[in-house]
RNA sequence: GCGCCCGUAGCUCAGCUGGAUAGAGCAACGGCCUUCUAAGCCGUGGGUCAUAGGUUCGAGUCCUAUCGGGCGCGCCA
């Protein structure tokens, strides 16, 4: 159910009828007063203007032929042209009983499935996660559970960077180690960030260490076997790590989705080659050169790709190349979603006009490179510890948890041990997501320990905790989320809800299309706040409330629980029954 | 130098294809627990939407310029 499409596609026949072009913006948005009404319809202004018109009197022949009876109980014409479309609560009513019997709640069935490819996480293998990895990683995961529930055909990759120059230098610093006669055990890989800055301690200030690098990475990227065995040690280190951070977060991906730079490693050659046969790629300062006119600068100076180093040796360009064919004629993708970070908006761009022109993204499929905002320190600078290091991002989730558990243990003092350690992990990692989730990718964002901790106003444990309150009723009244009742919607509060319910699906298809999971966060949020300011004025199990109207209310909380908990699993955050 | 993103309340942030009187949370202040969990509810105060122009019936949203911040612009990813 999509009331603002319903209205969409409603207004746009009316339109039609009236002489108007079948592509005038109907503008349906959701009103922003309750006295006007549920949604309106401001469409009719911009049309005026198309026919010459006077836009009240068009938005009065619209409302005549809308024909919105069996839906809305007022429609109303305002201000110089606003339609305020105030809805029937039993029209209401009567959408939210087919949600009660649908698993999928108040969506509707996805009309044309596409197959998506999305690229999350992606974490450098040399390095353990650090705070920074948190968002290109629970970012894509929830769009990747919604695109799910929607009911397309999602596969999900862990671009992993595991094949770099810094692979040489790792190997390098490991291959002296080990001729200092330290043992392979013994080799401190277990802390991955020390490891690394060593290696690049020397790779900066030590001669020779630099060439010696580079001359690892050629011979493992050739193949070398001794290479290979120990490049595999950091990888299986590496992996070992991101998938303890992951099971922490609830993050969906698992061994099957890593598809790692180095798998494209056989691919990167034939495209060079090919390029190179098409005339796209020419030879320049002796490296291999894509010039790209579309992004010439003022003087007319086109802007450089290169896909094949001085030397023979290739770079992210050409994987990134590699991974849209891959992706687009082998996996056969309507749709592919990258996720990383800002900086890189340019390479993507690139990549995606070269890869069109070069026939390796086939012209249906869309290119969706979401880029998002870099973490910033409270001194508006991107966010680095006292001592210049990162946070890593274990560390963050166990701090998380430690807070929860405190807060826990004064106010949930009932509850069992292994009740509160439970609890404590979900509020706690759910705090966190949220914190994340809940803001607009694209922008900057202050690191806040503080912030991303608290567990007060709009975080995740007020979700949680409206969830709870559902709970408790019905373990009070009995019953569980099966039972179903009419629904009467009486008090504004009430219709309130109602309307929120029904915005489920509205929600996630901006939620899908652009990428931007905070608007699921906004909505949930929203819920949980109608739902407590109903909470407070709704007695149900209270005495004196008749039965009609307890199981009216009963059937409304159930239904809030349900799209609370299913929402909230699309963000990969959890839910209890006590808290 | 050129390009991309950003600038909204003391702080952190929303603001959906341009719509009516710009919204939350935190912090501050005042109320509400013998009745469904107070991690809550109700209320008060707080704004030149960076600045200056422009487009239009209407601009936080679109365009131009300026200022401020972040980032990117050939052999890292």
């Amino acid at each position: 159910m999509n009331i603002k499409e319903l209205l969409s596609a409603k207004t746009q026949a009316a339109m039609l009828a009236l002489g108007l072009p079948a592509d005038t913006n109907t503008a349906v948005t959701i009103s922003t007063k309750v006295e006007f009404g549920d949604y309106q319809i401001n469409g009719a202004m911009a049309a005026a203007k198309l026919l010459k018109t006077n836009p009240r009197a068009l938005a009065q022949q619209l409302v005549q032929q809308l024909d919105l009876a069996d839906m809305a109980e007022k429609v109303e014409i305002a201000g110089p042209g606003f339609i305020n479309v105030t809805l029937r609560k039993d029209w209401l009513a009567a959408q939210l009983v087919g949600a009660s019997q649908n698993p999928r709640l108040t969506l509707s069935a996805n009309p044309a499935p596409q197959t998506v490819v999305v690229d999350y996480s992606a974490p450098n293998l040399a390095k353990e996660m650090h705070v920074g990895h948190l968002r290109s990683t629970i970012i894509g995961d929830a769009v990747v559970r919604c695109l799910e529930f929607w009911g397309d055909n999602v596969i999900r990759q862990n671009h992993m960077g595991d094949w770099g120059t810094q692979f040489g230098m790792l190997i390098a610093h490991l291959e002296d180690k080990l001729a200092a006669g330290i043992d392979l055990e013994q080799v401190a890989l277990a802390d991955l960030e020390d490891f690394y800055r060593e290696a690049k301690k020397r790779f900066d200030d030590e001669a020779g260490f630099a060439d010696k690098s580079r001359d690892y990475v050629v011979k493992l990227q050739s193949g070398d076997a001794h290479c290979q065995k120990l490049w595999q040690l950091f990888i299986d280190t590496s992996i070992k790590h991101s998938d303890e951070v992951y099971k922490t977060l609830k993050v969906t991906l698992g061994h099957e989705h890593i598809k790692p730079e180095s798998a494209y490693n056989s691919m990167l050659q034939p495209i060079v080659d090919s390029l190179k046969q098409q005339g796209l790629a020419v030879e320049s300062e002796g490296a291999l050169v894509v010039f790209l006119q579309e992004l010439a600068d003022k003087e007319g100076n086109p802007s450089p790709f290169i896909v094949q180093k001085t030397g023979g040796g290739f770079l992210y360009a050409t994987t990134d190349l590699a991974a849209c064919q891959y992706r687009s004629v082998d996996l056969a993708a309507d749709r592919i979603v990258i996720f990383t970070d800002a900086r890189q908006a340019l390479h993507f761009k690139q990549v995606e006009l070269v890869a069109r022109k070069a026939g390796l993204l086939k012209d249906h499929v869309a290119y969706d490179h979401c880029p998002f905002g870099t973490m910033m320190g409270e001194d508006g600078k991107p966010f680095k510890t006292r001592t210049g290091g990162t946070v890593k991002l274990a560390e963050l989730l166990e701090e998380a948890v430690v807070r929860a558990q405190a807060v826990v243990e004064q106010k949930s003092s009932d509850l069992s041990t292994e009740e509160m350690a439970e609890v404590a992990r979900k509020v706690g990692i759910g705090a966190v997501k949220f914190a994340d989730l809940s803001k607009n990718r694209t922008s900057d964002y202050v690191f806040s320990w503080d912030a991303m901790l608290s567990f007060d106003g709009a975080t995740a444990p007020y979700l949680q905790y409206a969830y709870t309150r559902v709970s408790g009723i019905l373990r009070r009244a009995g019953i569980d989320e099966s039972f179903v009742a009419p629904l009467q919607l009486l008090e504004e509060q009430e219709k309130q809800l109602a309307v929120k319910l029904l915005r489920l699906e509205e929600t996630l298809q901006a939620v899908m299309k652009d990428a931007v999971p905070n608007l699921l966060c906004n909505y949930l949020y929203e819920l949980s706040s109608q739902f407590m300011s109903f909470y407070e004025a709704c007695p149900i199990l209270k005495e004196g409330i008749e039965p009609d109207l307890k199981n009216s209310r009963l059937m409304l909380s159930i239904l809030v629980a349900r799209t609370l908990k299913q929402g909230l699993d699309l963000l990969g955050i959890e839910v209890m029954e006590r808290m």
